[in-house]
DNA sequence: TCCAATGTTTCGCC
DNA sequence: GGGCGAAACATTGG
């Protein structure tokens, strides 16, 4: 479910939720669930891991950390509903997600160009981030929202097994042609990340993430929790090389 | 059956 | 107060 492209599966799916009046809330998230009943949700985005559903006035900042999953005009027998609407015609469910009440604009809160997905994604800016941070694990800077909102531990993998780079090289060392391979890669690989999620192909492509050989070396995948996030880490010694 | 995991925030400790 | 680690959240597949 987490990471950038179920994000955007999960805003297509939405839409049709879209300007349909909210006759009833339930769900146990610690929100005023009162303050939906009778509006309508005005629109659905999404910045990274973050799907925003927005009022007049304020927004829904949906989270779905780890496991958590909705249901559009069905719910799941049995289970807690975090937050649920009820239309007219349809509902829309909402299960273990950390949900949170957006009052400001989201233009003030909000890097588009930090969002991968994004139409303002800003590659330079990216850029500029992690020449500011050159110490950091390129391991690490993947993760990191702020820099590449939507990219996670799946994706991480396969951008650094694509660029032939080491995970634990600093960001500072990389040179120039690695530096924008992985921003390009960043991006690409996200994209087709959710070409095959929509296909439900996205496990067979999987080049790195779980896997145990590496398909160019045929030598076994390293292991391990790195950086500072200890995210589980697969990669290859002989092909990703190391910048330090 | 058990454990780890596509994630982030919060709390407590030094 | 910074930095770190553990805990918390709760589900699913291997």
């Amino acid at each position: 479910m987490p990471e950038g492209p179920s994000i955007v599966i999960a805003k297509e799916a939405m839409q049709e939720c879209i300007g349909k009046k909210i006759l009833k809330v339930k769900g146990n998230a610690k929100i005023d669930l009162q303050r939906m009943e009778g509006k309508s949700i005005t629109d659905i985005k999404s910045w990274g891991k973050h799907l925003l559903l927005c009022f007049e006035g304020f927004t829904l900042r949906v989270h779905f950390l780890m496991f958590g999953s909705y249901v559009v005009n069905n719910s799941k027998e049995g289970r807690v509903v975090r937050l649920g609407f009820t239309f007219k015609k349809g509902e829309l469910n909402i299960y273990t997600a950390a949900v949170k009440v957006i009052e400001e604009p989201l233009d003030e809160i909000y890097d588009w160009t930090a969002d991968v997905m994004n139409q303002k994604w800003d590659a330079k800016a990216a850029k500029k981030k992690l020449k500011a941070l050159p110490g950091m694990l390129v391991c690490d800077a993947l993760l990191n929202q702020e820099i590449f909102s939507g990219v996670g531990n799946i994706i991480k993998n396969e951008v650094l097994f694509r660029t032939k780079i080491h995970p634990e090289s600093t960001v500072g060392a990389l040179p120039v042609k690695q530096l924008n391979a992985l921003l390009k890669e960043a991006v690409n690989y996200t994209f087709e990340f959710l070409k095959w999620k929509k296909e439900n192909t996205l496990k067979k492509h999987w080049e790195a993430y779980a896997k145990k050989v590496c398909p160019r070396d045929k030598v076994p995948f390293k292991k391990e929790y790195l950086g500072k996030t200890k995210r589980r880490t697969f990669f290859c010694d002989q092909c990703q090389l190391m910048y330090t």
